[in-house]
DNA sequence: CTTTGTGCAAAGCGTTTGCAGGTGA
DNA sequence: TCACCTGCAAACGCTTTGCACAAAG
């Protein structure tokens, strides 16, 4: 996935921030592996090809700037690293982010673009008087591959 | 919420676990407040009345093993600390978690026992073959007080 | 009596911060 | 020029660990 640079670079320059080759090569790097959850550390490494010189506490502080400019989105699964994914980059500007599901038997992480929860929230809307405006869904179990696997072993019904 | 000892305790022996006072004490204290979403620290600050000389290195060992005898589970609310609730002691063995809404306004945080995600995880497994076992949701938003005066002030509409 | 658990303090580890020097506009 | 940004290293805060002693079974 390409990076729209000069759309970054307009984001940036309106809110007075400067345009470094650190931050382009941060959100490349991001870009590059969309469906990739990287840690920090890992967003450090694959940047470090092309700026050997660059700092992990830059790549830090440029992930931060990012998440406040909703460039990029956080993400934890509880398996003790903080994650990072690139979003929507404004191009279709809604706040909703989509479901992750976490295998697991692999740890695969994939993602679902899907609203059914739109139903959910109208729910609590309703019973609980709370006016939901995001949220965060992360569905654990079985990918098709160990899924099947777990079949295989564990035929006890149908 | 009363905590029933003697389950524990049994739980405790099955496992050639020693039953100790610390550990009947950590689990009081989060069955005491079983709608606080506790920080270690706080578990630890609430024990210390009870016993003084407990350690927070102990808590945190509790808290780990509680989590892994599914009698206790973590909640992330990214807001840079991990929580701890009581679970459902095995009363319901139902391996679905309530979601949680959180007030982005007053960050109290809520439980809503709901499981219309059950229609989302079918279709999920329908169209990508993942086979969900447990989810976790969080909803934010704002609770009925916050929205209530945000719509005070934000009077556009209706 | 043996094994497991505890308290303390030190170590670990991911993340943040202070500061001097560098760079973009 | 001058404010902003970066690299480095030190500081931080939460969590884990090593070890000797204590307690449970």
């Amino acid at each position: 996935m390409a990076l729209d640079e000069e759309k970054i670079k307009g984001i940036l320059k309106e809110k007075g921030l400067k345009v470094t080759r650190q931050r382009l090569v941060v959100l490349n790097a991001l870009a590059s592996k969309p469906d990739s959850h990287l840690t920090a550390e890992e967003i450090y490494d694959l940047v470090k090809t092309d700026s050997p010189e660059i700092g992990l506490a830059t790549v830090y502080r440029t992930i931060q700037l990012f998440m406040e400019l909703h460039l990029i989105d956080r993400i934890n699964l509880d398996d003790g690293f903080v994650r990072y994914e690139i979003g929507d980059m404004g191009t279709k500007k809604n706040s909703h982010h989509h479901h992750h599901l976490i295998c697991l038997s692999c740890g695969r992480v994939m993602s679902v673009e899907d609203d059914l929860l739109d139903e959910l929230e109208a729910e609590i809307a309703r019973t609980t008087g709370f006016k939901v405006t995001d949220h965060e869904v992360k569905l654990y179990g079985y990918c098709k591959e160990c899924g099947g696997n777990l079949i295989e072993k564990n035929k006890t019904s149908e």
